[in-house]
Formats: structure tokens, sequence, C-alpha cells
DNA sequence: TATTGTTATACTCTATAACTATA
DNA sequence: TATAGTTATAGAGTATAACAATA
């Protein structure tokens, strides 16, 4: 017998394998939207908070504030983002969506809804409803706290 | 009512989420080897073939040559990998492990055991087997077949 | 001409830290 | 001094394509 496990021994090996595949495809359905996985949720985020400070975005998707300031400057770039001064502490700035983001966003929700229906419908209900809550017991007891990113 | 869904609505988010965290403890784990996860990977695959050609290897991990390139002459640089030359082909090379290369798999093998035992640990013994069941059964019928790199 | 492999370029994400302006 | 945010740098992964050598 051998002392090496195999890779596929490993359920974190079976979790990236469909996690990779799951975020590649949803990748490239919203890369024809310009824009990617990170700025999507970026904008999901403001979407809701309507105004957020970098450092609050910073602490909520679980980057730092370099990794923000980089994302916030491609969105501007875009047309989708706007960043405005804080007329209380002139140190500190905003980010909100532009009309052109905030017209986006139920665009791109679509397409992650869509991408999610179709990548798991191979699953009987009762065999997606076990996997839901499986992964979201793992999350609730591990503690884990930050949003998937990439 | 909202036309936009949460993101935590999707499979995929709780996915990613796990997967994720899974990745990035393992990744912690092998670089205080002084590899990284793709490294680890590659060093699996050479150690079961004992030598295999560069484009054999971009097949057999889903990667293009030019990554493979890569990655083989930073584990060269490491003295992890030796690339010899084919008499019978002169364009072709094989790559294969070093006597350092062949003893570390089994160390790097062991931490992936132990990331994994640790990580789902918090799950029952039925929890887990479902898990492990349900993604081999999307694995299969998604005709996945491509292995998680990173 | 086609194939093997390397090299070049470019982009995204990550992490750390230096830096500027303001408090 | 401390804080908010930006900018710089470097490493790792991905993708595409140009390129040299050989078949």
């Amino acid at each position: 017998m051998s002392t090496v496990s195999d890779l596929t021994a490993h359920t974190g090996y079976w979790l990236r394998m469909v996690s990779n595949a799951v975020s590649q495809d949803f990748a490239r359905k919203v890369s024809d939207e310009g824009v990617t996985v990170a700025e999507w949720t970026f904008m999901r985020a403001l979407y809701d908070a309507k105004a957020m400070a970098p450092s609050a975005l910073a602490e909520k998707m679980g980057m730092t504030k370099g990794a923000i300031s980089k994302l916030a400057d491609r969105l501007l770039e875009k047309g989708l983002l706007a960043r405005t001064d804080n007329p209380d502490d002139k140190r500190a700035h905003s980010l909100s969506l532009t009309d052109a983001g905030r017209t986006k966003v139920p665009v791109l929700a679509a397409l992650a809804d869509m991408n999610d229906a179709e990548y798991f419908d191979v699953l009987t209900r009762e065999e997606h409803e076990t996997l839901d809550r499986i992964l979201k017991a793992l999350v609730e007891r591990r503690g884990l706290r930050t949003p998937p990113v990439d």
C-alpha cells in the first residue's frame, strides 16, 4: 500500500472542482456584461447600502483597503461607480453606484440566478436542499464570515 | 419585493465560501513547505507517473503549455523537478521529480490529509458522506473533468 | 507545414507596506 | 500621532499568442 493518499481522497478536492467550475462559468457570463465577479460582488453590496466608505466595504467584503481602491478605480472608469468627498471629514470618501451601475445590478443578478439554476439542475430537489443545508452548517460551525470574492 | 436576489440565495455562494476557506487554509500549510497548491498538484501528478511530457501534464491538469512551463521553472529553481531531453524527438522534454521532490510528496500529502480531516470534522459522519456523494454526483452528471488547481 | 515547448504580454486577485492628507 | 484612503510593488494564476527548434 502507498503512504501517499490520492488527491481525490479529499472532500476539498471535489469541492474545489465543482466550485471552480461554477465560478468560471459565472465569470464568463458577467464578463459579457463587462465586469468581473469581484466587481459584481462589490456592486451588489453597494446596491443595498446606497453609499459606503471604502473601509466599510473592505470590512464587508473581507478585502484590504488597497484591493477596494483598485476595484473602485476600475468601476469608476467604466462609469458604474461614483466617488464623492465627505464634507465632515476631508480624509473620507463615499462610494455609490451611478445610475448606469444601479441599472446593471438586476441584469447581473439575473445572470447569477440563471447560472446557479443551470448548474445545479442535475441534482434532485432533495439533493440540492441537502447540499445547501450541509454547506450552511459548515459555514456556521466553522464560523466562516468572509464572503467569497473570486 | 425586490427584483434583485441576494448573493446568499445561491448554492454557488456557499460553495465558494467553503471551498475558498479550505483552499486558503491548505495554501498556508503547503506554503510552510515552500510550495504553492498548484505546485503540489503538479508534483502529485508526477509522483505516480514518474516522468511526463509537459504537454501530457497540461492535458492532465487542464492547464495551458505556457502555465506548465512557468510552474516547471519554479520547481526547477527549488530543486524539486528535473527537465531532461528526449533522445528520440529533440523538440520534446520529459519532466520528473528529483529525489528531493519525491521525498516532499508524502509530507505534502500528509498536510492535505490533515487539512481535509480538520476542516470537515465539524460534520457528522453521515453529513460528510452525503456531501461527498452529492459533489461526486455533480461532477459526474455535469461531466466535469478538469481537476482544481488553485 | 505541423508540432513541441518556451517566452512574452496582459489582466485579475492577493498581500504588504509606503505614502499623502487630514484629524 | 493616529486614521482614511491611495499608490506601489511583488507574487501567483489565467489566457492568448508569438516564437524557435525540430519533425
